[in-house]
RNA sequence: GGGAGCAUAGCUCAGUUGGUUAGAGCACUUGCCUUACAAGCAAGGGGUCAUAGGUUCGAGUCCUAUUGUUCCCACCA
């Protein structure tokens, strides 16, 4: 039996420990029911899970509880993503630390440390959540096996000629002192000044004026460009201007690149300030002038300003073109400016050896990969499509950092021919470990390693690839490829999701999933994010799940719709609450009355009771309907209405029958209780995929002993025999509205509702229906007579009120 | 500058391919301890569906424009 008052803070915990000890989410290999597979996101490990985790974990979640329920095997890895700079900014921070103060492999050490500390953590969060994952299929990126997989990625595209080593301009952050990608920028809007300032023109008294916002890089300025439709600076061409402060000369170029309505229409190039500077670069063949070094100081070019930060550079430079007279004036502007997303410093150009993955070339397969999956909500799909449009760089996988996996690659100190590890020594780290064999080309034996690490990407984009044991088991591989489920929130489609494609499509020419489902962002407020730079992040998981339980949270993070971002509101939390607290007590009511039932599929039923199992079917028809388009919050709220409305109106129409068979007959009370019993427990299975931990506990404590099966969520839906019926449904629905007009009047007069009522008079176009409902409608009015008229309209009249004791 | 989402009751949101009088929850008002549940039940008030046009017998729903708002991308001369 099910105790009076459900106590969650021991109940979940004793459930979690079930249906680990009875492997209750354990995917079955050797199974013929459907597969599906869930790419699960591998937290980051650069600090605490927080509520936005939370909520777009448990969508995916629900998804794979809803694959169970309906036939399917559903494979659901998970992961811990704990390798490259977002882990080592975390070690740094937390050791209070640099990486570079100490050696490579004591701080590898420390990393070691630190992210088995915290994935503990996270992985306790997340089965306190009630998650139902597979833990036996967990992994973490930088274990030797997913190292080996990332290596033989690299390996795979090398041969492939995919991936290329090459001295080419990459983002810098100045701050992490590595190269990164493209995708790892972000804009934010900064105040600047725009400077006008003076080039003369050589051997001339006349100058020509020129806008910047970078005055610090006038040291690698290499010409300026006009337009070629410019007629106004048409004549400067194949002259020379003086460059101010620094007097040397360079040439005046045209280029259709060059907007005339900018600034003043003619634009100095430096190497580099902006992406525009590397095209011009490339095309004019233009001389390298390293301004910036590294970490953001002025180099030996800059002269006097040399060893500045480049901002203290700049302001000492303006200073001093208006010492000189070269400043013509100043606008305040503020404009977006790309910075680092881990750390928010500005972004260089550098020019450096790196490695990277052709992307750019094949644009229009990614574009075409991206039309055969399913993205849901379908309009995700368009930040896919603008991103590959607007792809502008290959991407740049080398990182100049120590917590990583390694690039699987030694050059020959004596030719210089790059070599790349046998595939039969990975994991490989080229620091400690030399080739296998002489180079190839030369023969020489004395090898410089690489000493970069991967972009963690590069290692988490081939999560497919490591769930489905790819080069470890290949029938595995080919059997599970592609997945069938790819969640993540809308923050990560440019890299998890573009970076998966493309590595899938390099080694198998395959998708990675058939389908993508796109999770919001938890807000602290409409127009705030929550962030733990602000500090409005204190909701921490942990408080909430002891303040609420983990099926309360789990509620709120079925509310709201795919992909859109949530505002954090406490409210829901006290609806989920009552909700669970009413699902406790419904179930303990119907257990009043089937304790003793044995199910009888050939029960005759009342009209009332093929009513509310029609409604219940038409329901879990939409129900079912909203889970395949991955809505998991719409499935919801249609299961908690109909709820609702079982308990209110329903429950409230029969009771009495349930209570007294010796007044309304056995029959009555058998279809009441046939009723009761299956749509109850067809409703705790749609529940159980929302509140694992209640719905477990009440069939654990009822139907397991009549059905057997070991736990609730190794069940799978059933349909009941009355299936959607629509003119039923209307005339059910025209009963509670008799009721409730009764109720109404009872309201209105300010008696109780259970005040007999002598006499009643019903106008209905549907009598007979209505008649076949009649004892039920007295038990819920307390009428003890009542009349019909048959009628356009429904009405009730109530025409005598018995005298209250 | 390009793209996407959103705009419905005080608040949070539903509203399927156009189809009677636009729904729910919260909040608010009123009443009720009813043999599951007062963490409950019942009833009620509250909306020119952002604005302006258009298509249609009929528009919250489709089309066009506008406004507001959020996000993504580009813009660093």
């Amino acid at each position: 039996m099910l105790d009076n008052k459900y106590d969650y803070k021991s109940k979940e915990k004793k459930w979690q420990e079930f249906w680990q000890e009875n492997n209750i989410y354990k995917f079955n290999e050797n199974c013929n029911k459907p597969v599906f597979s869930i790419d699960t996101p591998p937290p980051t490990v650069n600090g605490k899970i927080h509520i936005g985790h939370i909520f777009s974990y448990s969508q995916a979640e629900f998804i794979a509880r809803f694959k169970r329920m309906t036939g399917h095997n559903v494979f659901y890895p998970f992961g811990f993503d704990d390798n490259g700079l977002p882990t080592e900014l975390l070690v740094e921070k937390e050791k209070n630390i640099k990486a570079y103060s100490v050696t490579r492999e004591e701080f590898r050490k420390m990393c070691l440390e630190t992210v088995d500390k915290y994935e503990k953590e996270f992985k306790d969060l997340f089965i306190s959540m009630g998650s139902s994952a597979d833990w036996d299929l967990m992994y973490h990126t930088v274990s030797d096996s997913c190292q080996r997989t990332s290596q033989l990625s690299f390996i795979d595209l090398y041969k492939k000629n995919k991936v290329y080593y090459a001295n080419a301009p990459a983002l810098w952050c100045t701050k992490c002192h590595t190269a990164i990608a493209q995708s790892e920028l972000e804009s934010e809007e900064k105040a600047s000044t725009f400077n006008y300032l003076k080039f003369f023109i050589e051997n001339s008294d006349d100058y020509v004026q020129i806008a910047t916002t970078r005055p610090e890089l006038l040291c690698a300025c290499d010409c300026i460009f006009i337009n070629p439709k410019d007629t106004k600076n048409k004549h400067l061409l194949g002259k020379k201007v003086r460059v101010p402060l620094y007097d040397f000369y360079v040439p005046v170029l045209e280029d259709d690149k060059v907007e005339m309505d900018k600034g003043t229409g003619v634009v100095m190039c430096c190497t580099f300030g902006d992406q525009t500077d590397t095209q011009w670069f490339k095309k004019y063949n233009l001389e390298l002038k390293i301004a910036i070094d590294d970490y953001g100081y002025m180099t030996d070019i800059a002269g006097k300003y040399k060893g500045l930060k480049t901002k203290e550079a700049r302001s000492q430079i303006i200073e001093d073109l208006k010492f000189q007279n070269l400043l013509i004036r100043q606008d305040n502007i503020t404009h977006q400016v790309s910075v680092h997303e881990r750390c928010g410093t500005e972004m260089e150009i550098k020019l450096k050896k790196q490695w990277f993955i052709k992307t750019l070339e094949n644009k229009q397969i990614w574009l075409d990969l991206g039309n055969q999956i399913d993205w849901h909500p379908s309009f995700m799909k368009s930040r896919y499509v603008d991103w590959v449009q607007n792809l502008m760089m290959d991407w740049c996988i080398s990182r100049q950092k120590y917590f990583g996996v390694p690039f699987p690659v030694w050059y020959c100190k004596d030719c210089g021919e790059i070599i790349v590890a046998d595939e039969s020594i990975l994991p490989v780290n080229p620091l400690t470990t030399s080739p296998n064999h002489p180079c190839p080309k030369c023969g020489g034996t004395n090898f410089e390693p690489e000493k970069d690490i991967l972009d963690t990407w590069a290692t988490s984009s081939v999560t497919p690839q490591i769930n489905t044991r790819w080069n470890v088991s290949n029938d595995f591989y080919d059997k599970m490829m592609p997945m069938s489920l790819r969640p993540n929130a809308h923050d990560i489609i440019r890299t998890w999701d573009f970076y998966t494609i493309v590595k899938s499509h390099y080694h198998s020419k395959l998708i990675p999933w058939k389908n993508v489902m796109i999770s919001g962002f938890v807000m602290a407020s409409p127009k705030e994010k929550l962030s733990k730079r602000k500090g409005n992040a204190k909701l921490d998981p942990e408080t909430l799940i002891s303040t609420y339980s983990a099926d309360v949270i789990r509620y709120w993070a079925a509310t709201g719709s795919l992909g859109r971002d949530i505002v954090f509101n406490e409210e829901k939390f006290k609806i989920g609450s009552r909700l669970i607290n009413k699902l406790y007590n419904a179930s303990k009511f119907v257990w009043l009355f089937i304790q003793d039932y044995t199910p009888n599929k050939n029960t005759k039923l009342l009209n009332i009771d093929k009513w509310i199992i029609s409604k219940f079917s038409s329901m879990q028809e939409k129900y079912i309907k909203y889970f395949e388009n991955y809505e998991v919050g719409l499935a919801m709220s249609e299961l908690e209405s109909f709820f609702w409305n079982f308990c209110d109106n329903y429950i409230e129409l029969i009771k009495m029958r349930l209570y007294n068979p010796d007044l309304f007959g056995n029959d009555a009370k058998q279809s009441g209780q046939y009723t009761i019993f299956y749509v109850l427990l067809e409703m705790l299975k749609m529940f159980s995929i929302y509140f694992p931990h209640i719905t477990e506990e009440i069939y654990q404590n009822t139907y397991k002993k009549i059905l057997g099966t070991i736990s609730i969520h190794k069940s799978e839906f059933d349909k009941l025999p009355i299936l959607e019926d629509k003119a039923l449904i209307a005339l059910g629905d025209e009963v509670c509205d008799i009721v409730s007009r009764v109720r109404g009047y009872k309201t209105d007069n300010k008696i109780s509702l259970k005040t007999k009522l002598t006499n009643i008079v019903i106008s209905s176009q549907n009598i007979d229906f209505i008649k076949s409902c009649e004892t039920d409608i007295k038990n819920a009015t307390c009428a003890e007579k009542i009349e019909y008229k048959l009628a356009d309209s429904t009405n009730v009249e109530i025409l005598g009120i018995a005298q209250e004791d």
